[in-house]
DNA sequence: TAAAAATACTCCATAGGTATTTTAT
DNA sequence: ATAAAATACCTATGGAGTATTTTTA
């Protein structure tokens, strides 16, 4: 018979892949979570770990049984947040995930209103594209994200938080930054500057630039959005930048001009969102007031 | 530390609601399960269960806890059973739900198939209407439905099988009898007999005749097809009735006439769901199969 | 008063610890 | 040769059994 025990070290030992150290962060010795694994795979009825040198490696059916764990630990996670989410609105500790794009402009403010607000709650972040995020929700390690909504995720509910429009940058005197209002048609393949890959802000900017082809673009793509004004400030193209970015004050370059686009202008919705079922939706939905807030005060 | 066999016991005392005959069927004693009780209750830090004279009647922070629990439990299941889902498709035994206004006209010759094709498989059958079968396939007590689809359930994944037409049934002679095709339009609210509520393909002929307001139905439904085609072939008024109910042979009463309607006929999508990740996925597939030939074995 | 659950206690299965051996590179 | 995991063996925690008491309708 399955136990829970079985399955938070066979976590471990997924996550680490080293019966000594996931045995460690268990606070067992070796031995004993070695038991575990052997009886877990004895209940299954196969080999989730190859037993090598360097330690343990999934088997195929391990990484497909590790996922499983994932899911049904974050579950009795939730379940065991349950009795404590019956206190004060915000006051347990929240781990919260946050997209790169919104991170640096978001956070100050958002940590400064939650600290004015909820003094007992803890945050502790981290910062991530989107699809690492949402894996880490899903499995359990986060409890509330920031990204760009919706996610398309059937097992995370969503609440948007405010629109957030995107605006052209340009070198200073070229073409694009007279154009008023600007039209995202009239940029090429070939000036387009973006965020490396896996940034959903790229992909955004692309779905604003219909008229591109991605596979012209350049194939280098920038880490952070100071690197992408330094090349449009050195005249090396044009970019897109979110208006949270523009009001937290990183263009202040007389190099680039910053332009509007023509209504309906183009723009992402940013909001929250957490596991379904998670017990804490009451903490979540008071979340997205703090950066419904947090965003409003940045555009202000 | 929450257990597997705290959530064990939990479920099977908030299914009897007695502390003796949840012990019974978990083959333990009752001091032995109420301890597991009380450990739970601790490390939730809430009562699950308030203790009356007739037994244990759940609060309702219990009632929440054991709809997680079912969902956890469920997860569970699934996992054991990945080890064994290796074996021949359709080899484990099948917990299958179907609605009444399938169960009859399909399960004969989808038995026979089954049994045909995969001797051995086991199946078990619990015919009810949708919403409780959806219930029991998302706590685990089913592994498959059949069902009228969508289902609009985020944690069911579903393959439609085949579209069962409605057609229309009269008392011989009377203007709907003679009409051709049959316009939904025409039947009215106090002529048109239906099966009780809670039963889909009553909503479904609601959806067909769409100038009929529900609230100036006749009040009564029957419970089952038999019923309603007495009544019609009583003069009672006129009934939608599946074609696979049809061409089971229910209609031989020379009283009563059957009718298509125009093209495109009102029909519904008849089809297998079955809970997202349910390691068994190759099996209600290949049970689609089978579904897809009972259907058109009726239909021909 | 009767039914049901909690408590008291006893026992044993098993999880976990320490020491050691085996395995793989 | 070395790091890592398995095995052997011992201990102790706690889960489960029996007997009994307490609770509640």
């Amino acid at each position: 018979m399955i136990s829970l025990k079985q399955l938070r070290y066979f976590d471990l030992l997924a996550a680490t892949g080293h019966f000594g150290r996931a045995a460690e962060r268990a606070g067992v010795t070796q031995p004993a979570l070695s038991m575990q694994i052997v009886s877990l795979e004895r209940d299954l009825g196969a080999a989730l770990v190859e037993r090598v040198a360097s330690g343990a490696r999934l088997t195929a059916f391990g990484v497909e049984v590790a996922e499983r764990t994932r899911r049904i630990l974050a579950a009795v996670h939730d379940l065991e947040a349950l009795g404590q989410a019956r206190g004060a609105v915000l006051s347990a500790p929240l781990r919260l995930g946050i997209i790169p794009s919104v991170a640096p402009f978001l956070l100050p403010r958002l940590l400064d209103i939650a600290a004015r607000d909820y003094p007992a709650l803890r945050v502790s972040v981290r910062e991530s594209i989107t699809e690492s995020l949402v894996e880490a929700l899903v499995g359990g390690e986060l409890d509330a994200i920031i990204a760009s909504l919706p996610l398309h995720n059937a097992e995370l509910e969503e609440e948007a938080a405010f629109q957030d429009a995107f605006l052209l940058v340009a070198p200073a005197g070229t073409r694009h930054a007279r154009q008023s209002p600007a039209l995202a048609e009239l940029i090429s393949a070939d000036e387009l500057l973006l965020l490396e890959d896996g940034h959903c802000i790229r992909d955004q900017a692309l779905e604003v630039c219909r008229a591109i082809d991605p596979r012209r673009l350049r194939s280098f793509g920038a880490t952070s959005f100071s690197t992408l004004l330094q090349l449009v400030a050195a005249g090396h193209g044009v970019t897109l930048l979110p208006e949270l970015a523009l009001n937290a004050g990183i263009v202040a370059d007389e190099r680039v001009a910053v332009v509007r686009f023509a209504a309906p202008d183009p723009s992402r919705t940013l909001g929250v969102a957490w596991r379904r079922r998670s017990p804490r939706e009451r903490d979540f939905r008071a979340l997205v007031g703090l950066v419904r807030e947090a965003g409003a005060g940045e555009a202000a």
